[in-house]
DNA sequence: CGCCGAGTTGAAATTATTCAATTTATGTGG
DNA sequence: CCACATAAATTGAATAATTTCAACTCGGCG
């Protein structure tokens, strides 16, 4: 329960900590705890007051919301990652729910203690603002991404970034269960499936969760990467985080008039 | 180009400037200027530098993004929004486009003026991180009615939405054109007028801009308009926008396991 | 051995897009 | 004020994308 000090200095170098000082730093910490939770644990749901600012440090959580008996999944987070920080910051509910995916060890923080940091603080409060930054360009990213792709043009897209974060080998791990790659993806396990097949022209194999590749630039040409949708050159994924990692061209597509 | 007190004092009222001391105010505004545009004038593209924060103060503004030889609208705002603020916040390039739909008049802040003045007053801000986390849920919202929603009910919500901001009569106008309602909504103009027909059972009826509504529960219960997606109670739509009006509930839909 | 869940495959049904043809509005200039 | 040009909106039919339902495979694991 209480944050052991390895914990507190990987939080204070990783993430918009970084940029408080000592006094900052323990005003914000100020009734932090950390907590495991097994896999599959509903952290917060939809709808529920939010009381704290939670920071992942180990396993996976994943975002997701419902409407009349739907569910869809928003986004799946890695460390680190914060979350739920605008409900945090407006003391409003939750418009996500937040589960763990893997057994995970997560930092939170009272909300309180981060608002009084923020007032406190300037250059800390601007360093949470180029998070909050970070997290609103992931999503527009996100919509962009469902709005003008379809479902194999996104897999694919999915692929390449994936390839460009484990180091532009010819072979990758999915990090989830393809179900919860589907959810990711906006589509059905079904569709997934058949998304995969239909790039197995692109060279593409599938055995289990090992993908190869043996034809990047047909890969490529479906794909069409973009470097004002995909955040190939983040740490993190298809995440609503990371603000550090924002300042990339490339090869840049059409405009429009 | 130089700012009227009238302009100014309505900025300083209506946007996140509220909280902000004249000295604040005086640096934010430091260099600033107000500028018309004509309608469907491209104020930025995707993929530009971002050298200034927009604030709408008149007409309406499109945000959009392309990929392929595709386009789709993220958002339209309404006075009074600010926009592009991400990416002023972390200086980096636009990943949305903005584009006139109306002669408009918008104030234009330098961003290192903004920055600066994030810096200097903690008060303003966390103003500021209120009106980020307002566009990060209005996104949020925007997603999950896209993503969780057809076409038919996201036009029945939207028409709920419309009708409790224009007073609960049974008679609303249509803010924009169709094709551009079409584009808000995520569908092309063919299948908003098929949406609408099929919303004559639930007792609505179209002509021109003018919709009529004679079944507002049965519009409800094909709608099940939820606080979770929906902005009823914002001034401002399906916006990005709008930190100032967050916090009420209302009825809640069903929850997930 | 046999269960069970994840994953795959096929076929039908649903939802949305595209293309083409008309009709309705809107606006301009004579 | 009308006639014309142009854009917006509607409608139908054909196409495409996605989901749903069902069956079946495969690989653990008790």
């Amino acid at each position: 329960m209480p944050i052991r000090n390895a914990d507190a200095e990987r939080v204070r170098h990783t993430s918009f900590f970084r940029s408080a000082d000592d006094a900052t730093f323990n005003t914000a910490m100020n009734g932090a705890f950390l907590q495991r939770f097994p896999a599959n644990t509903t952290l917060l749901m939809e709808g529920d007051p939010v009381g704290f600012l939670y920071i992942l440090l180990e396993g996976a959580v994943e975002l997701g919301a419902g409407w009349k008996s739907k569910d869809t999944t928003l986004a799946i987070l890695r460390p680190i990652s914060t979350f739920i920080l605008a409900a945090v910051v407006l003391e409003s509910d939750a418009l996500m729910s937040a589960v763990t995916l893997e057994r995970s060890e997560i930092l939170m923080i009272p909300g309180e203690s981060l608002r009084s940091s923020m007032k406190q603080n300037p250059v800390f409060g601007f360093a949470v603002s180029e998070e909050q930054a970070g997290c609103y360009r992931g999503l527009v990213r996100s919509i962009k991404n469902h709005k003008l792709r379809d479902s194999t043009e996104r897999l694919a897209n999915y692929l390449l970034t994936q390839r460009a974060r484990q180091g532009d080998r010819d072979e990758i791990t999915l990090p989830h269960e393809k179900r919860v790659l589907a959810a990711l993806l906006g589509m059905t396990p079904e569709n997934l499936s058949r998304a995969f097949s239909k790039l197995s022209d692109k060279g593409v194999s599938v055995d289990g969760a090992h993908v190869g590749f043996s034809n990047v630039a047909a890969l490529e040409r479906l794909a069409r990467p973009s470097p004002l949708i995909d955040n190939h050159y983040s740490q993190d994924r298809n995440t609503l985080g990371k603000a550090y990692t924002e300042r990339q061209q490339g090869l840049l597509d059409q405009k429009k008039a």
